[in-house]
DNA sequence: CTGCATCCACTTTGATACTG
DNA sequence: CAGTATCAAAGTGGATGCAG
């Protein structure tokens, strides 16, 4: 191209040896961590990910798409079996991110403030906050699988010798435990446990875990 | 003239009720967690801001600047006694973002590769890197300072009951090891780390405390 | 349908110049 | 020292087009 392109392309380096400037130039742009917060969450399709981050233009979903793919992070798979079409899921590298999302994923939630009219609760959202206040000494031994069913969304966590895993959609195998609230919208996560710990949620299963449940995932004291 | 798309669209909302995304509003703009960078390694004047980050239009950083004092992450400080003039500092609510900073700064660390021609490394860098290799069971019951001087910059750790502080500068008090490195342009961590251990940089104060410090301030096995 | 590409209005950025 | 002003270029958001 020309050399005012080279220029310019440049320019969306910092031009800085630097873990955190490097970091930015890989996933710092608009909308780049919240693809790998639906990827973090469960492999998707184009259309999935339009569907979870509503107000993305399919052009700048395509542009970080192409860039997380050349840069490692996320690779574009062909969908396995029953499916077909296009599948992105973080490779080892993308999956390396999770700490530095769920660290700002914590700071971002202590300035969340109120709810505001129009703003979603978006599945993965809660698949990482899950994560987010899980409690791995709570856990410590244990084995146990919950599956949260809401406003038309599920999501899974399952604890596999205190090990966590947790995703948008139904665990793989049989939950223990399953815990469906009732909503319109999708409830936010404090919503989610409130209805539990009051009884207000239907239980599916060993209803022993709930207690459990609400013990790993006891959000900081507030 | 559509000021009703003004309103929809220039907004750099996410409008998802989400801890990552609302992160992702207040410091996920171009530079803006650089600028936290520096102000999480010491106090900065505007200036300073510019000489540390190469590259930022003044009018970028001016806009960065409000927006973290807008959003209560940075304050704008008249400099105490000897000096004049204006001091940006982070508030409580911005320190917060420390860990948020070393993991984004880890994970980009494995993403760095060599060192291109023309890449600097900033001295906040390696005042963030001291935080983020810090290994706190090394460091248990510790007390201790060090201060590393390489290309005329200035940076220091101090471990005070195994609690680090780094910064930028000297160090609050007589440090107890002064490591001197020579180099035209500032090093990175491994080559201070290298220089140090092979006995390569000139030391002044408690020479018992290299060992110390290549213990707590080892990088994970590569 | 899925998985993008293209067009266009508008915004943000980067580079430089300039001021109290 | 601590910013503002200006302007071209790149990026974003929104709508639409279109092939498989």
């Amino acid at each position: 191209m020309q050399l005012w392109y080279a220029k310019c392309m440049g320019s969306r380096d910092f031009r800085q040896y630097c873990g955190l400037a490097r970091a930015l130039e890989l996933v710092g742009e608009r909308w780049g961590l919240l693809v790998i917060r639906e990827l973090l969450a469960r492999p998707c399709r184009y259309t999935d990910l339009r569907e979870s981050l509503p107000g993305i233009p399919t052009n700048v979903l395509s542009a970080r798409l192409k860039e997380l793919e050349e840069a490692g992070i996320a690779e574009r798979l062909l969908a396995p079996a029953p499916q077909r079409g296009v599948v992105y899921a973080l490779t080892e590298a993308g999956r390396g991110l999770e700490p530095a999302v769920l660290a700002l994923a914590r700071w971002g939630s202590t300035q969340l403030g109120a709810q505001q009219p129009g703003e979603l609760v978006p599945a993965s959202t809660l698949a990482l906050t899950l994560r987010a206040v899980f409690n791995p000494d709570a856990a410590h031994g244990l084995n146990a699988s919950w599956e949260i069913r809401t406003a038309g969304i599920a999501l899974y966590a399952t604890v596999s010798d205190g090990q966590l895993a947790t995703g948008v959609g139904s665990a793989p195998g049989e939950p223990d435990l399953v815990i469906a609230v009732q909503a319109d919208e999708v409830p936010t996560f404090r919503e989610i446990l409130q209805a539990a710990g009051e009884g207000k949620a239907e239980l599916t299963g060993r209803q022993d875990l709930l207690a459990t449940f609400l013990r790993c995932f006891a959000p900081p004291r507030a």
